[in-house]
DNA sequence: TTGTTATTTTAGTGTTCGCTTGAATACAGG
DNA sequence: CCTGTATTCAAGCGAACACTAAAATAACAA
């Protein structure tokens, strides 16, 4: 008959339904499946491959993401497909780690002696790649692999994956800079990227972070086919303003 | 020394030290603890008697929240106080419990059953408040324990703690509408006194959140004293039971 | 129907967590 | 110094967790 809650059950519950949240981004298994899933959907054995996890294993932990409601899925025949709940979700893993980042000394410099030990020019903000791209001084390169680049990638961007870049590299003029970026500021992808190019003679530099933030902070996006991915140059017939 | 990182191992760091964070709030524990603290400063002794946990259980949670650099101690003479370690772990936590809100329907619904339940006229919003109280039409009540109110209040609000607010009715005119807040949407004490309020004949409402956001939201706060409400009566509830 | 593939569920096992008890430490004030 | 108090540390124990392997479902195809 409780169907009263006393104010102590009240308070127990309630913060026992938010701790499920924070139960569900407290295991490094389910951050990263969290962050692939940023950049898109993904079936169980997808998550498995790019984790290196069990099938068994990712598919609990996508239990655990669901029943905090982050994440949901759609079956499409043989293929179950998950997904972010919400847009939400990615903001929120991105303050989650926005927050670790600028309290946690140690894991700045951790990213520091990793990310910038390997980068001696800076990195490219989304201001200064939006205002060279649209005066065509720069190509875009998204490393990701293309069901990523598919699924969203920033206007105009060219996407050539990381595995594929060296054998792809003549596709690129060496007139311009080339401006990688991949899946976010802790992804290597664009590092190994630029280090690649430049070693090819190119001019290269990253973008701060990847794709999720750039979509989060209102850019310009496309989604579906490269429009002009790799095959002749046809020249930048992009410039102009 | 400088112990060559595979990108497996650079991953595994990397997601591991979120995760971090994460485990800090996985607990329903940990964040009464956070709540209490996003309040004000307090002693493990504090902690123990306002969550009903034990002091060693309390101490053991500071650590894990310490070690996820969320929060800071102070030592004072016998005394440690824990606080946040930076204004950034509060706006985290109100993210959190925003996306589960948002995501969760149980949650609404428990929240709703209780909370709006038994409120029938619709809760304050911040720019009602700050209207109405400039032009002096409403009285803004604080009904949060006198420390709490002392490390920060709105602006002009009068301090009468909940547990208090009977014996001091007299002391709010009947002829202006009282606003009560408290420490949050899911805190309860604000219901209680617009409850308490109402049943004395007075007009009620509550705050639709707490101090913490209306100070995020950079709204007008004050800090110390009372400035005229009943003066301060040594608030002596400094035994515990 | 049977077989195949993708996924979830179930058990089993070692690890971690959360709480308790009791001891150890740190500090203030005789 | 010693005494009292606040806090942390250490050990123990049951519960929850993470992973593996195996079995059970589900959807599809032949």
């Amino acid at each position: 008959m409780t169907k009263e809650l006393t104010q102590q059950d009240y308070k127990d519950l309630l913060y026992r339904q938010f701790a499920l949240v924070g139960k569900a981004v407290s295991s490094n298994r389910r951050l990263e499946l969290l962050d692939l899933l940023c950049q898109g959907e993904r079936t169980v054995e997808d998550l498995a491959r790019e984790t290196g996890a069990s099938i068994s294993s990712v598919s609990q932990h996508l239990q655990v993401l669901k029943t905090a409601k982050l994440v949901n899925s759609r079956k499409e025949g043989l293929y179950v497909y998950h997904f972010l709940a919400d847009e939400s979700v990615g903001e929120f893993w991105r303050a989650l780690r926005a927050l670790a980042f600028s309290r946690s000394a140690e894991l700045r410099e951790m990213v520091q002696s990793i990310v910038e030990g390997r980068d001696d020019l800076e990195q490219v903000s989304h201001e200064e790649l939006m205002e060279r791209a649209r005066r065509g001084e720069v190509i875009v390169l998204d490393v990701r692999p293309e069901v990523e680049y598919q699924s969203g990638h920033i206007a105009d961007a060219v996407s050539i994956p990381i595995d594929r870049l060296e054998a792809h590299l003549k596709e690129l003029p060496k007139d311009r800079e080339v401006v990688a970026y991949c899946r976010g500021p802790y992804c290597l992808f664009s590092l190994e990227a630029v280090d690649l190019l430049r070693s090819h003679g190119y001019k290269a530099r990253r973008l701060i972070d990847g794709y999720p933030e750039w979509e989060a902070g209102g850019r310009p996006v496309q989604r579906g086919e490269n429009s002009k991915p790799h095959r002749s140059e046809q020249s930048s017939d992009h410039h102009r303003s």
